[in-house]
DNA sequence: ATGACTGCAAAGACTTTGCATCTTT
DNA sequence: AAAGATGCAAAGTCTTTGCAGTCAT
């Protein structure tokens, strides 16, 4: 069953040694040079199974790609919907209060809260694009 | 310009009229009844028309697939990352506040609040997938 | 040895684009 | 007639899968 294995353990690392919220291809790219032969379909399942055993999360698809967090903790960020910029915002009491009223409300278990909307660059040149 | 289209009207309708947040897919079935020579292509690229016109909005991807919004008015979602299930909260004054706060913060614009995690039925079988 | 892990290439799923044709103005 | 909108098919992205070879136990 589980057994070690040096990508697995390097894309961990490499998530959590990161403070932006990497897709599959970063990670290949930073990894490429200490694994050459690493391969991207390898970063693809080892993501995947990393998330399923729960050592870091899926921040969904932002801008067509899937964005991983090696912080699971529960944690809030802020997702510009135009060029797919991720800020964070440090998890208030007022955010944990939202979240777990959330929960009770719709029986879910929120594990994240992102805010959505246009960031600084975005918000002057998207509303009228063109 | 600007130029009417039956199509693009139609999507319009269609997203507007239903609660759930659906996907160019889902809007072609709809339509494809009353208009039967309908393409996706032409759904995807009037979505992007409504969407830079201001009046639709995306929820981005979910579950591999992008979501539309006919409500523009700022509001809050609850989404499952594992089934890609979306519920409706209304919009307290604490989710008001928190998304004006976080905007100051980061310098956003922030127009929707996605809460994510883990619906009812994911919530059990997904924790130990396996 | 055994079964998990990997690399590579092929296949998938969703979305975008090129182009000739049809519509709206 | 002119310019935008559409249908169709081809091309693009990102992600997943099949398979044979490799590695950890």
């Amino acid at each position: 069953m589980e057994r070690y294995s040096k990508n697995r353990q390097a894309i961990l690392e490499c998530l959590r040694s990161t403070k932006i919220h990497p897709t599959a291809g970063w990670i290949l790219d930073q990894l490429r040079p200490a694994y050459p032969s690493l391969n991207l379909a390898t970063v693809y399942r080892n993501l995947i199974r990393l998330k399923d055993d729960g050592l870091i999360r899926s921040m969904g698809d932002i801008a067509g790609e899937e964005h991983f967090d090696g912080d699971i903790q529960p944690h809030a960020h802020v997702i510009c919907t135009c060029c797919g910029k991720i800020a964070d915002i440090p998890l208030t009491e007022s955010i944990i209060n939202l979240m777990e009223s959330a929960g009770r409300q719709t029986g879910f278990e929120i594990l994240a809260s992102q805010l959505t909307g246009l960031c600084p660059s975005c918000s002057g040149s998207e509303n009228r694009k063109e």
